[in-house]
This record gives structure tokens, sequence and C-alpha cells, in this order.
DNA sequence: TTGTATGCGTTATCAG
DNA sequence: CTGATAACGCATACAA
């Protein structure tokens, strides 16, 4: 079975590459090739199911219309989600997402950021992992297309998109003040990263502007060892006085987590305890009871990531847009 | 910036392209390169960041190190960790992943095909979907290195990887019966594809076995319209008599839409009702009762897979095997 | 021990 | 209106 080339079809037809390469391409605009020759080309590229080598196409153009999307964790929803948001939309666009998982290690970030660009990918998508710093400067000063997306680092300028951590989780924690808890605590994982502090920072000014002092209320859990930390987390939360009646997870995987442990202990979520999850899952949905949750728009955040990139990709924008979404509070 | 190339660091060192290539690539067995331009290259190489580029070397080499992954549904979880451990060893072995999304459509799938195929990616690996027989015989005419998985079509012979559906639903059906259940009813997609029927065929004997006779206590909802057909085939299910008295859901996706269904209906699961699973979930997992399920080796399946198709792919091997894992009852 | 030349499949430039 | 031909970056057979 012969590889079918444009060659192929310009011998059989005793045509040049040029003409067919030209045909196929819909370029022959104003009657660069007759009819009759074009008809011929479109014909036998039928019959011989002619699929063009985009490997060829890219060396010599120079681009691969493909991205790279470098993602933190793909076995979350959240993440899964935008994946497939950004698939979705870049397909539509005619590109290829190549998707890469750092687990949260700038290691792999790094590791991935190389094997994309052997790849040849036009740009990057990337949810960058504390420690990626100097990846990003690197890929920065190449000008190379570049998103980052859900987190940012402060001292580097790049296109981005965000939502508006601060603000909805202020507005997270005076839900739960408002429905009558007096002692909310807040978990989020132990990390120093914008999307983070942002968050901490929305539940922390919202306690001070209700008069309560926290600091003791913030537990940190690691990443890589979740559940026992949740476990011990949500122990001395509970044992602390005046008693904690609510808790705020900050992250989805760190809400699963958190009610895991709670019913693990017995208590009644809702009843012994109020909480707040950040991000909808089936598992929230099925409860048998109500929980509040923050809703990301994620759709729109894969939506435009992408725009942004391609953008900087085929206008050759150096835009440096810091989009920010609004996150809605689902009660 | 210029992009590093080969070239440029031939030029920079004064030597033959020839010479860095072969440098670069391990190939300076017994003494074909001095140690002493092996040493510049490398340090060359490094210096100025040199990265690959693999377009061009798949199109010299007839292969790109990349295989395609056509996936019926990518949001859901089951496909979602498949992709994952499937990708987490590719990586391993060098090859790059592309995933693809049908969405259970054939046209999606004839789309994400030759789509793939333009990439010049080595292999396929698919979760084949109903109506895709021809493009599947398409493929093996051309010996395409293809590995089926999670499903097969019966009447046409390729690599696959699958569970041993009868044999488990079998099973579960058995102790459902076994704890006691006198009815229970059985609840999957409406498609003709193999690994359906078989898990309807295991209900169906298990309960022909224990002396029940039950075609009218299996119904099927529609992929496109799920929770919809759900509700509507538990409240059929509830309304007959002898009472249904628990249900085995097919799916991972339906077993979440039924229990979502029958929670809607202020059933207590468990007490008013037994349920039997595919797949542990979140959901599952976070549920205040305990939930029997069926769990299926899925990294297992994405490691064989692959080995089946690396095999095909590197070693052209032709084999047809198909491989069965067993999965496995968590009561 | 190293360099030259060729070709993978495409597109673009230029000449006819 | 159409055909040669060069070039993209790389690996390799062959020459030196």
């Amino acid at each position: 079975m012969e590889r079918v080339s444009l060659k192929v079809i310009a011998r059989e037809l005793g045509v040049s590459t040029a003409t067919v390469s030209l045909v196929l391409n819909g370029k022959n605009q104003n009657g660069r090739v007759s009819m009759d020759v074009s008809e011929k080309i479109l014909a036998k590229a039928a019959e011989l199911n002619y699929v063009p080598n985009s490997l060829a196409k890219g060396l010599k153009m120079g681009h691969s219309k493909s991205i790279g999307l470098i993602i933190a964790d793909i076995s979350n929803v959240f993440f899964g989600t935008l994946a497939l948001h950004i698939q979705n939309y870049a397909e539509q666009q005619g590109y290829t997402v190549i998707i890469g998982n750092t687990n949260e290690d700038p290691e792999e970030m790094l590791k991935m950021i190389t094997f994309l660009n052997s790849r040849q990918v036009d740009g990057l998508i990337i949810t960058p992992t504390e420690g990626g710093e100097f990846m990003v400067k690197a890929l920065l000063e190449k000008e190379k297309p570049l998103v980052l997306v859900d987190r940012i680092y402060p001292d580097i300028h790049t296109a981005s998109v965000m939502i508006n951590n601060f603000e909805i989780s202020y507005r997270s924690t005076r839900q739960l003040l408002n429905r009558g808890c007096n002692n909310p605590a807040f978990i989020s994982y132990k990390q120093d990263q914008v999307h983070t502090n942002e968050r901490k920072r929305g539940y922390l000014e919202a306690m001070q502007d209700a008069g309560h002092h926290v600091t003791d209320k913030i537990k940190e859990v690691s990443y890589q060892n979740l559940q026992e930390d949740m476990d011990g987390a949500i122990e001395e939360l509970l044992q602390m006085s005046p008693k904690v009646d609510a808790i705020f997870f900050a992250t989805n995987s760190i809400s699963i987590s958190g009610i895991r442990s709670l019913l693990k202990k017995g208590l009644l979520v809702q009843k012994d305890i109020q909480v707040m999850c950040f991000d909808e899952s089936e598992a929230i949905l099925l409860f048998p009871f109500r929980v509040p949750y923050v809703k990301q728009p994620i759709e729109a955040m894969g939506k435009r990531a992408l725009e942004l990139l391609i953008g900087q990709i085929e206008r050759k924008e150096k835009s440096g847009q810091q989009i920010v979404l609004e996150a809605e509070l689902v009660v």
C-alpha cells in the first residue's frame, strides 16, 4: 500500500506537484488553474483517499497548527473540564491540542515544556506550578505565544485568564456568616500561589470586616498527602473553642476530601456543620442535602485563554492581557 | 532569536551537520566521532539550548512517535482515567498521545481518524462507537497499528483489551440476589455494543439461573438524553409488581444518573432500594451509605492496550491478540 | 575520523 | 495557465 502523497497524484495525472498543491489548498483563485485540470485533481485525490501529511506541511510552513496544554492535575475534574473545552474550541479553529500533566511538580513542568517545544507547538496554555517562574520568563524571552490560566506569577507579566478569587471568596465567607455561622474556618492547599492566597485573603477580610480574628482558623493541607492532612486539620478545628461551625473549602479536591473526612467522623453536613465548596461536582450534586459552592466559568476560561493564544499566534498580538472572569456563588 | 537547528550548531563549530546529528543521537559508537569533537558538540548543543525538531525528524524517519487515542466521552471519569494512564505510560515510552473525542458519534469518529492520520500518528487506540465498523476495517486493510479498548466489534478481528463483562455482571447480579433482593432490575444504554450486551446477558442468565423471568425488568436509556430517560425508566420500574427492590446500573454515568433519580423521588438508597454500580467515583465514595460496585482495572487496561499497540508499531507484531482483564466486585 | 549529497512531503518563487 | 526547483530540519548511505 503506497503512501499517497501529492507526488503520486501528480504522477498519475501527469501534472506537477505544484499544481496539485495549489488546487488542493483552494488557492486556484482567478483562474490560476484550469477548471479541467482542477477537477481531475480533486477527483483523483478523493479516489486515492489523499490525506495531507501535516508533518511535512508543518516543517515547511514553520508552524504545526497545534498547541500545548500543560495542566497541573488532569485527573481533577476542574482541569479535565477545562481541557475538554479548550480542546473542543481548538478543534473548531483547526488546532490540535497536546495535553501534558505536571502533578504540580516544576520538574515535570520543565520536561513538558521542552517536550512540547520539540513537537513544535505554536503556543502554550499553562496552569503554572509553584517554582516555574524561570521557565515562563524564558518562554517570554523567546516570544513564544503563551497564556497562563487559573493561576499567575505575581511578578511576571503575561497574558492570563483568572477568576476574581478574592472577591468570590469574600462573598462566600459573608454568605456563611449571613446564614448564621459564627465561626467559619478555611482550608486550602499549603502553597504560595496567587489564586490560593487571594482566596485566603478574601476569607480573612470578610472575617475581619465582621469583627472576627481568625488566624488560627485557617488550615493548610498538602497536595501530596491530602486525605491524611485533611483528617488532621479537621480534627484540630473541631476541638477548638468556640466551636467551629462551618468550613470553607478552597478547591474542589479539598472539598471532596473535607466532606469525606467530616462524614468519617460521623458529622452531619449542613446540620452539625455547614460547608462551602469550590466547584461543582457529581458528588455535591448527589448529596441528599444542599451544598453551596463557587461555580467557576470553566468553559469561558478555556475559550478566552484560547482566544488570547490564537491572537498571539496568528495576529502576532503581543497582548499581556489579563482577563478576570467572574465566578458565581450558588447557594 | 534564530531557531537553533543542527545546522547552526554545525556552522558555529565548523563541522558538518552529519557529525552533529551522529553525536546528538548517541550513535558515535566505536570511535565513530572523536572524543574531542563529540564533547564540543554536546557542549554547544547545551549552550544553545538545542531542541530537535520532531516534525523534521518524523518526516525523515517515517514515524512521528505519537499515537492517537480516540475516546467516546472524555468528560466521563472512566475514560478520563483511562486516558491519563495511557498518556503516562506512553510518555515513558517516548510517545506523545493526541486525544480525540467522539461523543459516541460515528461521524466524529471518522473525522478524528482522518485527522489523526494526517498528523501521522504511528498507531491508534480506539473505544469504538456504534456504526464505526467500516472505518476499523479500512484501518485494518491499511495495516495501521490499532488496538480497540473497552469494546469491540464482534465480527471484526482486531487486537483489543476488554474486561470480562459477562462474568462480572453475572456475579454482580448474584450478589444482589444473595443479599436478599428478590426483584433486581437492570438499566443500561440503548445501544448494540458488545460490552453492553454482555453485561445484559450476565444479568439475564444470573436471573434465569435463579428461576426468574425478567425481560420486563431491563430498561434502556439513551446516551443523549440520559437524565430524562432515567427518570422515566425508574418511574416505570417502581410501579411494577412485584416490587423492584434493587437496580443494577450498567455503567458509571448511568449509576450516577440513576442514584440521582432515586434521590429525587425521595427514596433511601440501600434501604428502600438496593443498588449495584459500575465503576467507582467520588460520588459513590462520599455516600453516607455503602454502595457495591464493579471496579474495572483501568490502569491495566490502558497499559496493556499501549503494550499491544507498541508491539505492533515497533516490532511489527501482527497480533490480533484479544486481552480480557478481570474486573473486581467491591461490596 | 569526518564531510557531501540526497530525500522525506510540502509550499513558494520564479520562469515559461 | 503550468512546471521546475529550492527549501524547511533531519538522518543516513556513501565518499573521502
